[in-house]
DNA sequence: GGCGGCATGTCAAAATACTGACATGAACGA
DNA sequence: TCGTTCATGTCAGTATTTTGACATGCCGCC
């Protein structure tokens, strides 16, 4: 319908499209629509490969290890391991050797399945950051670590 | 439970921690929490603000516009409206003039509602920014714009 | 005029995520 | 030793969001 503003932008912060918080909704929300096309052909949700690509790089993580690097509950991250576990991707053990925790380990098929869709993921990764100058692409990571930290505490 | 890696970081890229798109989603995480919080205590929702703020900046904004721009479904978009139509902070038409669509617009308690969080938002917006050195948020700001717009097509 | 393409609004159903609550196990200090 | 505190896993219920589908109303084109 209308796309433009009315009254036109005085100044360009006054736009909260312009926004640092608008512009990250944006990027999560175009990042996240990409990865949920290129996963579906492999049968894959984004929290499922996140969960798969966590256990990869730190096998033995538990459910709330992996809700917290996720970025969802403890209740949420359950049901993506147990579709996960379905799968055949990934193992529990059924009793936990030390406090309630239950290490988390990818199976051979969940090591396959991750080398498989990596490839389609990582592509998605690369469109994004040829799209920026590669000299910044440094500056750019370490600022979005501190804009998260600053709001994490 | 185990927070390091067991072989040992050989190469930042090779975390998937550190990777552009995971540290985006977890800036967004941190973003979305942290409006959460300060919202709630004035009774509204993220995707309720976010509306508030784009039919102040354009007026007039269908359901669908309005969807598009917060990044949700249609659907998703038409229970925020009738959310914050319950609550007598927009209006909308009963009848299209032109086409469907319904050109929403803020009532006198929207804008007042508006006025009265977004010191408390505007307050998160800004720790972000005072996360990271000054004269880089010009080219951090237009970095994020041609990552969205790349994966966006 | 008639027709196909397209965007919008909406309904129904399923998937997904969350809040709240509780029990269990470990660590710590009195 | 005992009690407190904390983190974990899990159950139940709720809320939110999405997918899929359909009807309606413009618009361009033949």
């Amino acid at each position: 319908m209308n796309e433009r503003t009315p009254t036109g932008p005085p100044h360009p912060a006054d736009d909260v499209t312009h926004h640092v918080g608008y512009l990250i909704k944006r990027a999560q929300a175009a990042l996240r629509a990409a990865m949920d096309k290129v996963l579906r052909a492999h049968g894959l949700t984004v929290p499922q490969y996140s969960t798969l690509e966590l256990l990869a790089l730190r096998p033995g993580l538990s459910n709330a290890d992996l809700a917290r690097a996720t970025f969802v509950t403890r209740q949420s991250g359950n049901v993506v391991l147990r579709g996960l576990q379905d799968a055949g991707l990934i193992t529990r053990p059924a009793t936990a050797d030390h406090g309630r925790a239950r290490p988390t380990h990818l199976t051979e098929e969940g090591h396959r399945r991750l080398a498989a869709v990596r490839e389609a993921v990582y592509a998605v990764e690369q469109r994004m950051v040829d799209a920026i100058p590669p000299q910044r692409l440094p500056a750019l990571l370490t600022d979005l670590e501190r804009l998260a930290a600053a709001l994490e505490e």
